[in-house]
DNA sequence: GCAAAAGTGTTACGTCTACACCCATGC
DNA sequence: GCATGGGTGTAGACGTAACACTTTTGC
């Protein structure tokens, strides 16, 4: 294995969580100090990324980026965009923190991101580590809050195309679970009856056998699970709906 | 302006042109001759791209790339993958190839693709500057064949949820035109009555004034064109009729 | 007047929307 | 027995699919 870095190419994962009120994203802090330990130059956000090493390829550096905040296999992650703009580092303190960083001002960040129902997955928060919810993000250097922003957009009309809905949301999951995790993700609300009707239609939403699932003081409800097998078997006429035109 | 090539990074685009039978794609021929000039060592074909250069960004590489081929201002391009594997570059032919221009063989390539009518854009072929049916497509270098192919599925589902279809087809064009540039693009056959009656309720297909296209011996047509500002006002409920749900 | 492509309507069927009440459970 | 969330049906509007003939033109 060759560990040394290739500086001019990053790679950075926006990590989406969904928990009972929000969806969130997985930032990690920016800090440097110059002068006085107790006033950083820099002190902000930025998405978790890092170098891709020479010997490695674009997917085992996102995936060991993941590696580092869990050990639960995370899957399901999806290549998005690429930013290189030469212009893409140019504040005094994104300057700053290249150079001490020592790698190159012109870099290109190959971006994935990745959806997870935050309370399954076991990551652990700390003070440079933190999820905040889409709509009330904190301040965020380089240019990662337009990653952020359009990572966003990417995702909510994957939503409407293709099944990754069911990564946000536990693998055993109750109707009404995924309806709130419809209307979180894409910030809509949704009829119960009509959701209800729809999903049960769904072949590949399979009821799992009199299993339900118990809390306090209601009503057990059914558990359903997504199965890709059934999924992939349909024909892509029953996938995609309808046209634009 | 800063003309050296950023050596591990590199531009390709993959240019589909719809004619009256198929959708095509643009090659350019790779050749090498290493010992006799008629019988080159590597002779087949490629995209046409580029490495990017230190001044530069993923865009105008793009741009300049398309430049080469039209004096038409070419746009719509969509970025859409990054192939980044460590081992894409790997055959003994690629390997040559690479060697002989003095780039690396771990080579970043960021892949824009653009779809057009062949008909209306002025793109001359030469020896080695030629469109292929995407399904008869000849030898091809490198990954290219399967950035192709991917290509294309993102191209076919982007269809179903972004207007581009327009863009494979005059300005003005006949509901006919349409119909048969969906039909060879997603290689599906449609109800023509049912078609027309779909495009004509959309507010964003507008018929033109009395104007009409004659060919020789058959009633002449009407025009339309495609109104992105009637479609930019429609609301995403208007846009993505259905979702996978 | 004929060849060639443009254009047009109706019916049956399925899907989507809107909407309000009863059910099962744990305390 | 009550609070909490789980679960259910129907009617009208809307969109889609299937299907065959008439119109306009240039020659």
């Amino acid at each position: 294995m060759d560990f040394r870095k290739i500086n001019n190419l990053s790679v950075a994962c926006v990590i989406f969580g969904l928990d009972a009120d929000n969806l969130n994203v997985l930032l990690n802090k920016r800090t440097l100090n110059l002068f006085d330990d107790n006033f950083p130059v820099i002190d902000d956000w930025m998405l978790p990324g890092q170098h891709v090493y020479k010997s490695s390829n674009l997917e085992q550096s996102a995936d060991s980026i993941l590696k580092n905040f869990t050990k639960e296999p995370l899957t399901n992650k999806k290549q998005f965009k690429t930013y290189g703009s030469n212009r893409r580092v140019n504040t005094e303190k994104d300057l700053l923190w290249t150079r001490s960083k020592g790698v190159e001002s012109r870099n290109l960040t190959v971006v994935y991101y990745l959806a997870l129902p935050i309370e399954t997955i076991n990551i652990e928060e700390k003070e440079d580590l933190k999820w905040f919810p889409i709509n009330k993000l904190p301040e965020i250097g380089f240019d990662h809050e337009s990653i952020i922003t359009d990572a966003y957009e990417d995702l909510k009309s994957k939503i409407m195309t293709e099944p990754i809905m069911f990564n946000l949301v536990p693998m055993k999951f109750t109707l009404n679970e995924l309806q709130i995790a419809y209307e979180i993700a894409l910030n809509i609300t949704l009829d119960n009856r009509n959701f209800r009707k729809k999903a049960i239609s769904k072949p590949y939403i399979v009821p799992l056998e009199d299993k339900k699932k118990t809390e306090m003081s209601k009503k057990p409800s059914k558990l359903y699970m997504f199965s890709s097998d059934i999924f992939e078997k349909l024909s892509v006429k029953d996938h995609i709906v309808s046209s634009i035109l």
